[in-house]
DNA sequence: CCGCATCCTAGGCGATACTG
DNA sequence: CAGTATCGCCTAGGATGCGG
């Protein structure tokens, strides 16, 4: 190393936490935000709740890349509920009516999203920049 | 759906910027903060400058699960340095010696990073107790 | 309408061997 | 020491079809 081994035992403690096994949520939650479609799916159950169908629908109009699956969406859904930042709710058997809405931690993590998207939001015009610079020397 | 529809034009500009195409970090970044070592390698960062070798040292002992292969510390380096978080220099040819430290914008990026991690741990409880909850009902 | 099972593909990541 | 190239695995995620 070059000058530091000084925070790095401050630093293990904030590791101990990262891990992915078991207890260490951080690793797991990170990835969520960091995945295809958590954060999206946050952003639009923010507004209210939403029966699983129109969900489907609206985020792929919002994503304007490609329709999320059937399959991925009740993956990423299931998640989210075992998480606790997700409530499913059924009312009806055939046809199913089911509608999942936040919960007060999935708010508070909805919350967290938006300032971060806001922070890069705010670089956005620097990272981009970074990017040209970059991609012009190579 | 069921009494939304109402936030969804406000969404449509938020999420504008989420897409990953061009000009929209904001998919981009988040993925980062996601993946299996940035948010590690810039926490280590965050400490002073690191050479590859130590860099890569160190990661090994605070994720206590894998090592971090070379060339994907290299892929993870060159995405930071390309996105415009970390400084890369070179002092030597044969042999090379190359180190790294956070830009302003970088040390920005850890500073967001860490503010979810601490939300993440202030509220593992819950999340742990939610999914405690979820796998028992299964 | 919702979920599940199946199949398939793209990409992230690890391992190894090789150059300057 | 740092980087590249090649390989192979494994997971995220898309497509389709079935059943309640």
């Amino acid at each position: 190393m070059i000058d530091q081994r000084a925070g790095i035992a401050a630093l293990a403690a904030e590791m101990a936490a990262h891990g992915t096994e078991r207890d260490a949520p951080v690793r797991a939650v990170m990835g969520l935000l960091g995945d295809r479609w958590t954060t999206l799916i946050l952003l639009v159950l923010g507004t209210g709740e939403w029966r699983h169908a129109d969900l489907k629908r609206v985020l792929a109009q919002l994503s304007a890349e490609q329709a999320i699956s059937q399959r991925v969406l009740t993956l990423k859904l299931r998640t989210l509920e075992r998480d606790g930042m997700v409530l499913r709710t059924v009312t009806g058997d055939v046809p199913p009516r089911v509608s999942y809405r936040l919960t007060g931690l999935g708010a508070g993590l909805l919350g967290e999203a938006q300032r971060l998207i806001g922070w890069i939001q705010d670089h956005s015009g620097a990272i981009h920049a970074a990017r040209t610079n970059f991609d012009q020397r190579a």
